[in-house]
DNA sequence: CATACCAAATGGTCTTACCAATTGCAAATG
DNA sequence: CATTTGCAATTGGTAAGACCATTTGGTATG
């Protein structure tokens, strides 16, 4: 017997995609176009039900896939929140890699990129760069933490290079320091021993930027 | 009035966790020790359910979870089955990436991986690697596609480095190309063209290897 | 004005029910 | 007996309604 090779394609389910799929992608893309901004409330539940006209089971299952790629948070109670930190949009890790490891591969990669970014890097770029040093060095007398400027520092100069993948694996192996708790612990210590030499790091970076030096930026980085 | 810091803790949640969490989390761990095998099935929805005593929306909700995961993956009407592709351990994308983008992103990286992998990788590495350069020459010549031959190739050499973080970059990189049709298109071209020099190309990363040579292992990596 | 309390809103879970797709077995057919 | 046909049991997909637990903000109370 020969089958229809889509044994009636089932006006039930007009995408193909089962329901819940349909519905994550729909308020997945509805976040990432920012109709709800980062840290901001989504509609509850039985709202999006009545909007995405299914069920609330269904539309618990669009939201718990969403939860698991890490785009929005559940609060009992309270609510559900888009996550404030847009996450990994395009890599993302799940388990826990050695902190030497990732300071290797750091060393290997953000050295090649850097290398490629000081080809393309635009004055603006280098700009923004220069502030977030200054930022790192005010924070740092105000003894924050400066950690959120630092990661802003590397993904600048990765975003420079006009490459999205390079983008994304450079987030990936610096989001990875905040995974693992072991990892955690070891950037305690090593940033209450010395802080003052990671600004000139920076700053030695920059400075090749500037001159659109591969060679230089590459070398500074590996230092770094 | 002192509440309590746990709120009366609730002796119908005791994990803390949501029972979807538990539930998915138990299974997951299941399936990591073996208990259930790849591509096999795991017991129905309704079986879960009474097995992890709690009601089938709830497990449905775990499976989601793991479904999203990428660990199962379900057939209406057959059941839920353990992906056989014991998928990203380390990496994971979601997004696509532009085509070039990916390919630049590769040379970048895995030519610093190839210059790392020559340094310290092993005799039977090597011939590991000289095995599966004649499988693709034995594929190519039966036109076959001979890509899963070529991705060990190039994930074999990211684990020379002794280095997980490393190998997760490379084959998120490698697998992003499956991901969008739009690269699989472009391979099918790039294929159809010419294949004798990729193999040819392949030769020379592992005469580079075999030398433990990281420069010339970072320059053949780059042609490729 | 500060505090304690209560009620609405909201996520978390359960129960039940029905639909849709797949599969396997059994009956009908040659 | 081999093959095909068709039905029925199994299983995932979705829906509706109900109840509990938690949070939150307003309100009454001191």
């Amino acid at each position: 017997m020969i089958r229809p090779l889509r044994p009636t394609p089932s006006t039930l389910h007009p995408g193909g995609r089962k329901l819940y799929q349909q519905a994550a992608a729909t308020i997945a893309a509805a976040i990432q176009r920012g109709d709800y901004r980062p840290g901001q409330r989504i509609p509850s539940e039985r709202e999006l039900a009545e909007e995405h006209k299914v069920s609330r089971p269904t539309i618990r299952e669009a939201l718990i896939a969403l939860e698991v790629t890490g785009l929005v948070r559940s609060r009992h109670g309270s609510g559900i929140f888009v996550v404030d930190n847009p996450p990994n949009d395009t890599l993302m890790l799940s388990l826990d890699i050695g902190a030497f490891e990732l300071t290797e591969a750091r060393r290997l990669f953000e050295g090649e990129t850097a290398a490629l970014a000081a080809v393309s890097i635009s004055d603006e770029d280098i700009a923004r760069l220069e502030t977030l040093v200054a930022d790192m060095e005010r924070e740092n007398q105000e003894h924050v933490s400066g950690e959120h400027a630092d990661r802003e520092f590397h993904v600048v100069i990765a975003r420079a290079t006009q490459n999205s993948a390079i983008v994304g694996v450079v987030e990936s192996l610096w989001d990875a320091r905040y995974s693992s708790p072991l990892c955690a612990h070891m950037l305690e210590r090593a940033r209450s021993v010395g802080v003052q030499p990671r600004i000139d790091e920076h700053l030695d970076i920059l400075q090749a930027l500037r001159e659109r030096d591969p060679v230089a930026a590459r070398a500074a980085m590996r230092d770094h």
